[in-house]
DNA sequence: TTGAAAGCGCTAACAA
DNA sequence: TTGTTAGCGCTTTCAA
């Protein structure tokens, strides 16, 4: 067949009903060897899947799922906050690779810092009939999912959970995490920590700094107001936050950054300022080319991919009908240590702080 | 209403003959007020959206794409090599983006190097009967694509154009990139420029060969076998591709690196080398915190964004009916100079090489 | 302006 | 073993 060009007309498929006429059976009985029942025999069974390879025919899983009691679709919905994302890339690929075993599709999609899509997203997937989605929500407010929560639609969240529902959740440990990140600043000698987070209306982010508190309350260590920037939105937010923290008389000599793109901001404002190799640093969530950086920059990983997993698999085990409580899974974090995390803090302190340990 | 756990039950939404029973008129009323149609009387209107308020009313987008004659789904599909990978997520975006301008949902799947999966994701695709399709290819055998294409789905290739098919491509130009990149080195004085790239099998690869080679002729320069390290599957085989090439006795004093996970490993190499400050480095395509690698690493930087814009406009004016001639868009590539780049060829060439210039 | 009937492509339930 | 009928949720066609 020679290639064709263009497309313009309407496409027309073949049917069920055009492979009955010319295998000369009825509609059913193609059902029948289409879905591979039992109860054909073999001359007509040979007759139905030749005329099939004739007609180049596949089945229209719309129509399928229209008819089947289950209404099911065998597609899920997948709600990022930016695909483009590393972090929400890797969920992505583990989701995938969970739904391809089960002849799953994925639809996916990415609010892209526009919160509103969040519930456009979740009507557009939920018209489309998806059996289940997975979502990684933006802000505190998913009573827009009610609707779909009382429709039954199963969904899990991942990375954040959400306020309202009572359902099933996947994050990484962000409280021992952050907690652990701290300790081990703490443990190079550290005294003067800063923290740099992104949005506090994200329970993530309170989280982490949570778990900063902590370690720094169990240290005995009050932090300042100063030592603390949040709401950093972007990169560039970050950057200049850090010049303004590092450049007052009693600046921090160790940062806490508690996100990914924080972290590679507060390096820039490091280089600008000439101090990366003297004000030590930890990022929360690993990054690529974090090993080829001078310092090599320590980081608490985060197993995306188990997220995307564990959330896939919730979500299918959901699907299939199970109806126990709502879980809370929580994946460990892991303490990456590449340098810059362990410079150690300088020997002499200068004179007075406004508040000491 | 309280949040409702569990999810066990079969799904149970409203239909448009609940909302005609709860308002007291029939289907096709309903159906129009839904759509948007005129003719119908305010206070019916008025009942019928009260109703679908009342009962959480969301029309089965499946159930009206099989009986619309037009059969579209609203939906189109993506395949891509990988999603997590960067230049991949970004044309993801992009591509979303524009669907998102129409209402049109993104079915998105990736092949995880299994070159079989292709024909799975298509047909998987397919079956639930997309819109359009935009395919990042893998090798050079697209033949599974017939049936598609004889069916008339809309289809676009990006970055990689297909051996067999005739059909739109949007991809970057690969041959002028890498002839620039080339040059750029002759530039800086480099004689011994080793290229390193990925699998043959792609024509993109080719293509960024052809345009160094065509650069290194055009300078008088015969590139000596042991300078040209091909099918690197993996960035690992490229630091080693990369270690061995410059452990030779004439080796090159500058590298091209033609795909983004060699440049990564070549990096590794170099540093491994402690070379990293002598070897000059151009890589195609940028990524994520070259600029802070030391010395920056000098990219010819894609615009996967335009790309991926390039592609969803161009299927959806197929998927409108457009059949003019199949397309062929060359994005343009944008050198980046930041530092590797830019290192000079050392004064004193050793003794002799193998081919002379 | 409103509605009844038919049917999109497929499968469930029931006959033959 | 094979086929017939009905109907999933919706829109089209045509009649009131």
């Amino acid at each position: 067949m020679s290639p064709l060009s263009g497309s313009g007309g309407a496409l027309n498929r073949p049917t069920m009903k055009d492979v009955a006429a010319l295998a000369g059976v009825s509609l059913k009985t193609v059902s029948r060897v289409v879905n591979g029942e039992s109860g054909v025999s073999a001359p007509l069974a040979e007759r139905v899947e030749s005329a099939c390879r004739q007609l180049h025919f596949h089945p229209n899983l719309g129509a399928r799922s229209l008819r089947r009691g289950d209404g099911r679709t065998a597609t899920i919905g997948l709600v990022l906050e930016d695909i483009a994302n590393p972090f929400s890339a890797a969920v992505h690929r583990a989701v995938e690779t969970v739904a391809m075993t089960r002849d799953v599709a994925v639809l996916a999609g990415s609010l892209n810092e526009n919160p509103q899509r969040e519930r456009e997203l979740v009507a557009a997937f939920s018209a489309r009939r998806v059996d289940g989605l997975i979502i990684m929500p933006t802000g505190g407010d998913q009573s827009h999912l009610v609707d779909e929560r009382h429709a039954g639609i199963p969904m899990v969240f991942v990375d954040r959970a959400p306020e309202l529902l009572d359902v099933d959740v996947v994050l990484s440990d962000n409280y021992e995490g952050a907690r652990a990140a701290t300790r081990h600043l703490l443990a190079a000698g550290h005294r003067r920590i800063g923290f740099l987070g992104d949005r506090t209306g994200i329970a993530t982010l309170r989280d982490r700094q949570a778990g900063f508190s902590r370690a720094m309350a169990d240290a005995g260590i009050l932090v300042p107001a100063d030592h603390v920037a949040l709401d950093l939105d972007t990169m560039r937010a970050a950057e200049e936050a850090t010049v303004r923290m590092l450049t007052t008389a009693y600046a921090p000599t160790a940062l806490f950054t508690a996100q990914n793109l924080i972290t590679i901001g507060a390096i820039h404002a490091l280089r600008r300022l000439l101090r990366q190799r003297s004000v030590a640093l930890v990022g929360f969530d690993d990054f690529l080319l974090a090993d080829l950086l001078e310092p090599a920059v320590t980081v608490v990983a985060q197993d995306p991919h188990l997220i995307g997993t564990r959330a896939a698999e919730l979500l299918f085990r959901r699907i299939g009908g199970d109806s126990s409580p709502c879980s809370h899974t929580v994946i460990a974090t892991r303490l990456v240590p590449r340098g810059s995390g362990e410079l150690p803090a300088p020997v002499a302190t200068p004179a007075a702080g406004p508040l000491g340990e």
